[in-house]
DNA sequence: TTGTAGGCGTTATCAC
DNA sequence: GTGATAACGCCTACAA
């Protein structure tokens, strides 16, 4: 079943029948409810690879996963979903890519799609430089290190850290230590360890108190090691910030193996998803990653690319506020 | 730059041009030469909508996951990763919908996709009966309740409860207690949380060890309510299987909490992710579900269904080994 | 207000 | 072995 056929059923032209459909010209009312009858009848719906090719667009947008790995976290499978939808309601599908040469090639050369979404994005990324030079529209997700003009939605992890170590200390909190995300990933350039550590650096020297700052594997493991080796160095530790996600299970009951609890020992912030936060006993005060939004967020900022090349692209950066759910108190004299 | 472009510059038609893209014909290897190295220098790519209108092919396949809501786990995610992977090894492309009848719809009557793979498909499932009628080539994560002959591919729950039961019931254990997944998947004929429940039964009932079966939410809170709705009503449990991957490190924390060591005092058994098993302490002797070779063998599944109409559906059970990490010991007497 | 016809970029069937 | 050319199904100037 395709125009044609509805056309004769309708006994009008195939134009007729198409301008029906986009409603891109009058159409006599008669005619318009013949033609619309008709197409209901017959369950006609119209092809959409057809479609694409005459319209020089498919209305779909890419998006690169990262490889199914050790850091793949719940959060981002919300990310996707939230793509998925925040996509749909916009009639817009998307393609999905895993993280390899091939298939992201794939998607750009062949213009199977209108645009990419780039998730973790490292600050001195490969295909970013591509597809500026490719001169095509993306938006990533994590920014650079440079800034680009390019659109991108990003978490603001420096001012989230600033502003959790300035409420640790305000606590009166006189020696924090920060949990970082894995070593690898600094060592990749991934932007939010590499700020968070930056700013927590800054933060700590500007408000004149003891920080230490630790990578930690995404495991509950890890974060055993990681608690043994902060409190071995810095003993007077009173509370923690963290945002590894992965291991913030593990820090919990690390801590509670260790005799110390939460908030009267050792106060608890972190940033991560609401879900993370509140399924652990006691539940931690954070900033709750907030996936929906930033899926619509990026989703948005690519569509608006896609439609005008020539603006620049927009740049969300996303702070979330800190709920309190009472794992901070001053530190115990 | 398109095909004729290249022909243009080659000095030859576009069929030839064609021919040597596809390898459907021979060509002089002068030819061939010559038009391989414009096609490189040029940078051409075939634009793949254009291709797919002629071929009557998209080369993509749908991929319906399940509602951004609480009960996504990282292994849903994995399996979208793992999907997305193996139909890139095969040439293909994942187009994600949202599990919505709009997003869906479009993807089958639009024609945007050769085929559609379905998560989390439920025992009477409106999406199947609708792909058959349509006669739409798809697969199903998990089988609807009638054991059709559409292609499935599922993790053996009642295979896996059921040995379950029988080891624990051979370590000697006369009290088993099982931890399904919430009672509203239950209600909504979700087939794993159904087959396990169902398989659970038997079993204890065959070997004549008592057995008290509970739905749990989706969350380490639900779990500890659980726990203690099972010591209330069958204090003598000496055993836990789960197939409850949410609520899995709760358990093993309100085991902690109210003095139950595990494996001395309880026996803990799952169904889950290896990483989930293995992120606990302890580490958790359970049947890992393979997340990727599902995905693989979904997309091997519905390729078949897609090249041949005829044949009926390929039908995978997969039945992962029991690992034994330690939690498991017979029952203190 | 409606119809005609060319074009989107490939593939594949004819001829030569 | 190679080249025209008609599909594929839709969109949209251009005519009427």
């Amino acid at each position: 079943m395709n125009i044609g056929e509805i056309a004769k059923l309708a006994g009008v032209s195939r134009s007729t029948v198409s301008y029906v459909l986009s409603g891109k010209r009058q159409v006599s009312p008669e005619l318009h409810e013949r033609i619309t009858r008709v197409i209901e009848e017959a369950g006609y719906r119209p092809n959409a690879t057809a479609r694409a090719l005459a319209e020089g667009s498919t209305r779909t947008i890419g998006l690169v996963i990262p490889p199914t790995g050790p850091h793949l976290s719940v959060d981002q499978l919300h990310f996707v979903g939230a793509v998925a939808e925040a996509a749909a309601d916009r009639d817009f599908d998307v393609l999905l890519s895993p993280e390899r040469q091939q298939s992201f090639e794939r998607m750009v050369t062949e213009k199977r799609v209108d645009g990419v979404i780039l998730m973790e994005t490292v600050l001195r990324d490969a295909r970013v430089t591509r597809l500026i030079d490719e001169g095509f529209p993306f938006v990533t997700i994590g920014r650079t290190g440079a800034d680009d003009a390019h659109g991108w939605v990003d978490l603001d992890y420096a001012g989230l850290v600033t502003e959790g170590v300035r409420r640790l200390s305000a606590l009166g909190h006189r020696s924090i230590a920060l949990v970082n995300r894995p070593q690898e990933l600094l060592d990749h350039e991934y932007g939010p360890a590499f700020r968070a550590a930056d700013a927590f650096e800054k933060a700590t020297v500007e408000l004149e108190i003891a920080g230490i700052s630790r990578c930690c594997d995404d495991s509950d493991d890890a974060a055993a090691g990681c608690l043994d080796e902060i409190l071995a160095q810095a003993p007077d530790t009173t509370a923690i910030l963290t945002i590894n996600e992965r291991s913030l299970a593990g820090l919990v009951s690390a801590l509670s193996a260790r005799g110390k609890a939460i908030p009267d020992d050792v106060s608890l912030l972190a940033i991560t998803s609401v879900r993370n936060a509140t399924a652990l006993r006691p539940q931690i005060s954070a900033a709750d990653v907030p996936a929906a939004e930033m899926g619509e967020a990026a989703v948005d900022a690519l569509l608006r690319r896609i439609r005008s090349h020539t603006e620049p692209g927009p740049n969300v950066l996303i702070s979330p506020p800190f709920v309190d759910r009472g794992s901070l108190a001053p530190p115990r004299r």
